[in-house]
DNA sequence: TTGTAGGCGTTATCAT
DNA sequence: ATGATAACGCCTACAA
């Protein structure tokens, strides 16, 4: 007579519960929530039965350690507060999500060590995949990467080297080519106001000095950067002092995003500095507010949901063993030109 | 004669690879990692050698499955494209973060049905606290829930009957606040817009209503709603039915968020209405934007950050087993009384 | 179609 | 302070 019945509600519920309650083997239990098809349709229905009234929940450690099969994607954002950031995250999760993926998400705050450690914890989590922001891994964690033997997608900036694939844009070039929207519409001395200078706001300032030089207009102190992140408010406060720095000459800005965009129009509306007449303002991203906030905003538009869904579908035919076209991918950019840069 | 040995790079490194690498006994390594006041220094510096060299990192599953720690915090919202949800998220990852535990992020859709599924999604990770987004469960995810005998969250809003602990605020008393300013203010056909309607903008929409039938001014042809998600662009399309239905009388308008406030406000300033002297707008979220728009816009503050912040702590003195206040706490809010609101 | 045996990498428990 | 042994819950073989 067994009396130390397991009361129901107290202990996990275990594949092996729902095999005794559905009187099969356990293994028969993981095939009805694996491979239903390769079960019969009447222990199917038995099996199912029993999972559903003891509320089994398979437990994927156990099904991660046996199979090394995680269904992990880990992801690494330098920020979650950056817009930019959590549209790419959009377009992983719809994709991740649909074919079964849980993605594990970390926040590197802008930091390689803080990355590489996060790495590290992505890694101990065997995801089956792993995507990436950017090229500037320590050595460490290169060497950790590399090791792992899995797809790899570093997204947002294209990499001269990339440890596996990558998907991106050049912002270089994007910072060159609104400089020659801004030259081309006739503005003669333009501004450069960014903040949080990370590597891909770096080459949007590179782009933007060599194509000043080229025409031989470059200012240095037309340059306002902070290292504090970006917002509305530090926008406004850049503007003010660039318009004081440089005593009012500046008749154009190109702002790193679109956010130091915004606070700069509207800080010129304050200082009843008319855009784009006597200021033209450009930002970057092209947020929706750059269309409707008046005027309209001129704003580069990069595909960032798309970024996120094409590294994720490469990853995934990857895992796949299906071919990709290419290791790299330029997703490119658009400038919209709106009403705060065209003065013809 | 053991000639197959293993190639260093090839296969991974386990716990019993940097045993035999450092010449001691599986538990030490174990020890090393986990408690390493436990291990004597010569050999915890030994050990922690081997580590380094070899490359070695944890696998999680194993460690979850032999001590039922997993050291996951789930978390469920109903969108990533909402900034709400994202503050929020960075509440929870700089806690979460800071004490060692990983977040599990799904995204449920605002769909009861997707929420179940991710809700399992979550549990088969046998996570040790999880956070979800308001009090729409359906009935089998409330069983789970409650079967998971782990610390649970509900965040967003105020619950009449949490499943375990809940962070909000109430989202109908600030509606009804709203009204109650805007006709302090003078205003008297006061207008609403809204978006996506869930259930937390629903109680801000009766809220609205009740202050409005108090006064005897509701009418029911001044509110205009979407099932579409909110966005600027939709705010202006809203307004602009809003004007045309009620041919123009309208002299205030309640938009549930400020992406339709800012769409509202940027499209009356192209219909050359007058904010705020022929028409007021008033936000909710407080968005950086709100403050910095010209006029600035009067807007509902909540503590989202704050919030993710307040039911990670909690979730983590439950885990820590040390008492917490409450289980149920009020965030409040604060409309912030800006220009596009200001009659008088 | 179904089941048996063994192992995935780690930790808890109990010894020494 | 260190180690041996047996789980943890599931899946991959292979067998019937």
């Amino acid at each position: 007579m067994k009396t130390a019945k397991k009361r129901s509600s107290d202990k996990k519920i275990t594949l092996v519960d729902v095999a005794d309650a559905s009187g099969v083997s356990a293994i028969t239990v993981s095939r009805v929530i694996n491979q239903p098809e390769k079960v019969s349709e009447s222990l199917r229905i038995q099996v199912q039965k029993a999972i559903d009234s003891l509320g089994y929940i398979p437990n994927q450690h156990a099904s991660s350690l046996a199979s090394s099969k995680s269904r992990v994607i880990g992801v690494a954002i330098p920020s979650l507060s950056n817009i930019v950031f959590t549209e790419v995250l959009r377009g992983i999760y719809e994709v991740m999500g649909a074919a079964g993926y849980k993605v594990l998400l970390v926040d590197t705050h802008y930091s390689p060590l803080e990355e590489e450690k996060m790495v590290r914890t992505l890694l101990s989590q065997s995801p089956e995949g792993l995507i990436i922001t950017g090229g500037d891994q320590t050595k460490a964690c290169q060497n950790f990467l590399h090791k792992a033997r899995i797809p790899i997608v570093q997204i947002m900036e294209l990499l001269a080297d990339p440890i596996d694939m990558n998907v991106g844009f050049a912002h270089g070039r994007a910072g060159f080519d609104v400089v020659k929207h801004l030259l081309g519409q006739g503005y003669e001395r333009i501004g450069f106001i960014g903040a949080r200078m990370d590597p891909r706001v770096q080459q949007r300032m590179q782009g933007y000095k060599l194509a000043l030089e080229q025409v031989g207009k470059f200012e240095k102190n037309y340059i306002v950067t902070t290292p504090e992140p970006s917002s509305i408010g530090v926008g406004g406060e850049l503007f003010k002092s660039l318009m004081a720095s440089t005593n009012g000459v500046v008749d154009a800005v190109f702002c790193v995003n679109d956010d130091l965009a915004l606070g700069a129009l509207f800080e010129a509306q304050r200082m009843n500095i008319r855009v784009p007449q006597d200021m033209a303002i450009c930002g970057f991203n092209d947020i929706e507010a750059a269309e409707y906030v008046n005027p309209s905003l001129t704003s580069v538009s990069v595909g960032r949901y798309e970024m996120g869904v094409k590294a994720s579908e490469m990853i995934i035919r990857v895992l796949n063993e299906k071919p990709i076209e290419s290791k790299k991918v330029d997703m490119g950019y658009e400038i919209k030109k709106r009403a705060s840069t065209s003065r013809l």
